[in-house]
RNA sequence: GGCGGCAUAGCCAAGCGGUAAGGCAGAGGUCUGCAAAACCUUUAUCCCCAGUUCGAUUCUGGGUGCCGCCUCCA
């Protein structure tokens, strides 16, 4: 297997993959917390960690990937307070939203999505232990960790408890042993959802969650923890003193952190009102351009939103879709002519793939990655160009390579997948397609006789309808824009 | 105050010791009746100042600017 470098927010450098298992790869990464439409922050790690998966499989990794869904939370029962309702009515609403949104961004599903409400046995358990351990202790209603007994807290986000106090942001609780203590059970409210536990009714704190669930699916030790960079601090460093303070374990080899979605280059947040839903940006642009955008920069950095950058990568899904008509017309004539031309082909697939792993290996860069594409799709209409002036003929074991080649790179970046499919003219429909070359014959008449006029009226009209024709030495095509 | 990240063409973005991938936009060209598509050509003193080196965008130090975390957050 091909070596892999992953950066590690824990050691800050990128150091070689070496799987938990040899040939498996377990993944845990935060999902969403289900109290309203998911935005296009929440987007980013879905799709980064889909891309991740989906190369991890394709070098032939077996892969889990498991999300989660915090589906008992403060703003889930406020949104349900305030509409009357029980909180999972919100929550059930929300995640089929979240599973709408994914889909249109095809992203495939993870091998599980746990709720924080479907597992509070382990919960309950884990935090047993941790009692247990002296590593919680109870007060009032509450359980809180108490961080002064893990000797490594701090470890990921690079901080200790003093700079912390300096901050002065950390509320300080009558009753705590540590300022910075947290709690991993909340004893219940009125009026707030409640399960039963040792210490009385109550629900999870935060971060528990995510220890217990991970645990749960992958084991005590897994390789890659993934989320949005700002869960470095409180949560994934607490989930780590919750883990390894309960099972005395490395919890996670490999810790992974997007960036964010930026607007103007400031992070997308409710307070500055600035963010913007997935099911609004889809009603202007394709899931694939959202998507191909949202690969277009390193997952590390952070990504501006703009028009101009949809509209960019709605114009390369656009130019891309082109280039698979044409490898896929080119794979339906058969013949061993090897030129020159054809030669140059099989290189740039060669080239085009080597280029797409090593981008990939170091670090998952997608935008990099993503660039091989283009390298491909410049070869292949080059060759198709000679294809269709007569300078080459048909090699069918380059197109062959080019066609596979291109093919697979874009599964794993998982765009455009519906256009390999899909039929070329666009339309199923047989009239369609015979009204359409009488449409042509006709303009084709029309230009034989210089009356241009009529000819460029038949193609403006049709542009107005979203076809477009154009003219080509071997006669005139069309195509249905945007498909 | 503590911790961390980033500064490369009009825009986006790779590269990270040997004089700058790719995409968008722009300019010129081939093709076309005109277009479109495609192809060709073209567009950068790599934030500033020192230092290390035969050589730095790439390393070190110091600036400047922007961003993030320390509070719910992908």
């Amino acid at each position: 297997m091909e070596d892999i470098r992953v950066y590690n927010t824990m050691t800050r450098d990128k150091s070689l993959f070496h799987p938990v298992t040899p040939g498996e790869v377990k993944i845990y990464v935060c999902g969403v917390t289900p109290y309203n439409h998911p935005h296009i922050g929440n987007a980013r790690p879905a799709v980064t960690w889909d891309v991740i998966r989906r190369y991890l499989q394709y070098i032939g990794y077996k892969v889990t990937l498991i999300q989660n869904f915090t589906d008992v939370d403060d703003k889930i029962i406020n949104k349900a307070n305030a509409e009357g309702t029980t909180w999972k009515v919100i929550s059930d609403r929300y995640i089929d939203a979240y599973f709408q949104v994914i889909d249109a961004l095809h992203v495939r599903r993870a091998d599980k999505y746990p709720r924080v409400s479907e597992h509070m046995d382990d919960i309950i358990a884990m935090v047993q232990t941790l009692i247990d351990k002296g590593h919680a202790y109870v007060l009032d209603n509450d359980v809180y960790y108490d961080i002064s007994t893990f000797a490594d807290y701090g470890k990921l986000s690079g901080r200790n408890v003093e700079d912390m106090l300096a901050g002065a942001r950390v509320q300080v609780n009558e009753g705590k042993r540590n300022p910075g203590d947290f709690a991993v059970w909340k004893g219940a409210k009125p009026g707030e959802p409640a399960w039963d536990s040792p210490w009385g009714p109550g629900r999870p704190g935060w971060h528990i969650e995510c220890s217990a669930m991970s645990i749960h699916y992958l084991g005590k030790t897994f390789d890659f923890h993934g989320g949005g960079s700002d869960l470095i601090f409180p949560h994934h460093e607490n989930e780590i003193a919750q883990s390894e303070g309960c099972t005395g374990c490395t919890f996670v080899h490999y810790w992974m952190h997007n960036g964010f979605i930026t607007i103007n280059q400031e992070k997308m947040s409710k307070s500055l009102n600035n963010f913007f839903l997935v099911k609004d940006v889809l009603e202007k642009y394709s899931g694939d351009a959202l998507r191909f955008f949202l690969l277009s920069t390193h997952y590390r950095s952070p990504l501006d939103f703009s028009d101009d950058r949809l509209e960019e990568a709605e114009t390369n899904m656009a130019r891309l879709t082109d280039v698979i008509g044409r490898i896929r017309e080119l794979a339906e004539k058969e013949g061993h002519e090897a030129s020159e031309a054809s030669a140059a082909l099989s290189a740039a697939a060669e080239k085009a793939m080597k280029d797409f792993h090593d981008a990939m290996d170091d670090d998952f860069n997608t935008g990099l990655a993503s660039s091989t594409v283009f390298d491909l799709a410049k070869a292949i209409n080059i060759y198709y160009t000679a294809v269709q002036s007569g300078t080459a003929g048909i090699d069918s074991e380059a197109v062959a390579l080019a066609m596979k080649n291109l093919k697979e790179i874009m599964d794993v970046l998982g765009i455009l997948e519906g256009a390999w499919s899909r039929r070329r003219d666009a339309a199923d429909d047989g009239d369609f397609l015979k009204l359409m070359q009488v449409i042509l014959d006709i303009r084709q008449e029309a230009r034989a006789g210089k009356q241009y006029a009529i000819a460029d009226k038949i193609r403006d009209k049709l542009a107005e309808m979203d076809i477009v024709i154009e003219d080509t030495p071997s006669g005139a095509r069309w195509k249905k824009r945007g498909v």
